[in-house]
DNA sequence: CTAATTCCGAGTGCGTTAGTAGGATATAGA
DNA sequence: TCTATATCCTACTAACGCACTCGGAATTAG
């Protein structure tokens, strides 16, 4: 129940490898599609969307591709998933900034507290977590300890917790 | 993005008919239904899950019905909605009480966090509401205030606030 | 006996999802 | 200038899931 599309995966993956690249000029459709192993074409039509929302620049032509618009700590994933999959919106009656009233039972269905719960949990987790909190900082790759190389998930989890707050 | 199915909505809407009517004997799906003004054929369909789930007992024949299997503050809206829709899961990869791998990249993928950080917030939501704190208290219907009679959704929200932790 | 019910499985139309296909435009490097 | 490599844009489509409906068997109160 309540499942994210492969837009906002595909999407969101994307933007993880861009952000572990940011820095280091244009990445090509191709790459993005090579490294993370999805379809390049439907790859294009989700990027289309983040750019006209402002989150990524793009590059025309030889050796163009597409960067990161801010830094990775700049964009919060809730930012991003909302261009990818639309408001927030666990029932048509919850969704984020609609005031309509789309149905005349809104105003006494109780049932509206539980989906309304849902939507700002959801939003609230989304919008806690920057795309610099998904991809391992840099310093990591090359931190060595005592018994053996350091993978770099077991990195990225907690840096994850010990966040400090967003200031977009 | 991330929405409920009308499974959830109205299965969700006729277990509330179900606990404002709880006390009173079984009522009939034709009963709900209009009460709900939702397609009873359908509603057959979804409270056979609920009944093979323990959370309402059905009586055969004329005069027959369902009824909830337990007292209202007693039953979650998790609990229901899990029913309803099934396990929680945002993402295939993150789905509830699944410990299966189902994809290769799984163990490093850094997205994953976003989906289990969705799916225990989600969690946490529907978990944390029963279905008594969905429908109004029973005194609040004779309550009156000295300018006009309270109209029943007005308290009803408040009370959704101010509930004590629950304890199933 | 009859009317009102639950119970069960199969079937169905429609909208969304997850892509593909094709072509126009822009740019770096030879 | 030419070519290879890109972005960019729109249209198309196969498959799937959702939201139901339908028909009929079994059960029970009056």
């Amino acid at each position: 129940m309540i499942r994210f599309s492969t837009r906002g995966e595909y999407g969101l993956r994307m933007m993880m490898d861009l952000a572990r690249h940011y820095g280091a000029g244009p990445e090509s459709l191709t790459e993005i599609a090579r490294h993370e192993a999805l379809p390049p074409a439907y790859l294009e039509q989700l990027v289309g969307g983040l750019r006209k929302a402002g989150l990524v620049n793009s590059r025309h032509g030889a050796h163009g591709g597409y960067e990161l618009a801010r830094p990775p700590a700049q964009i919060s994933v809730g930012e991003v998933m909302r261009v990818l999959e639309g408001p927030i919106s666990p029932m048509v009656c919850a969704t984020e900034g609609e005031s309509e009233i789309l149905c005349e039972r809104q105003t006494f269905c109780s049932a509206n507290v539980v989906w309304e719960r849902v939507r700002d949990s959801v939003a609230q987790a989304l919008d806690s977590l920057t795309m610099a909190d998904l991809i391992p900082p840099r310093e990591s790759q090359i931190i060595r300890r005592d018994h053996d190389t350091i993978n770099v998930q077991a990195v990225a989890s907690p840096a994850t917790e010990g966040r400090k707050a967003t200031r977009v």
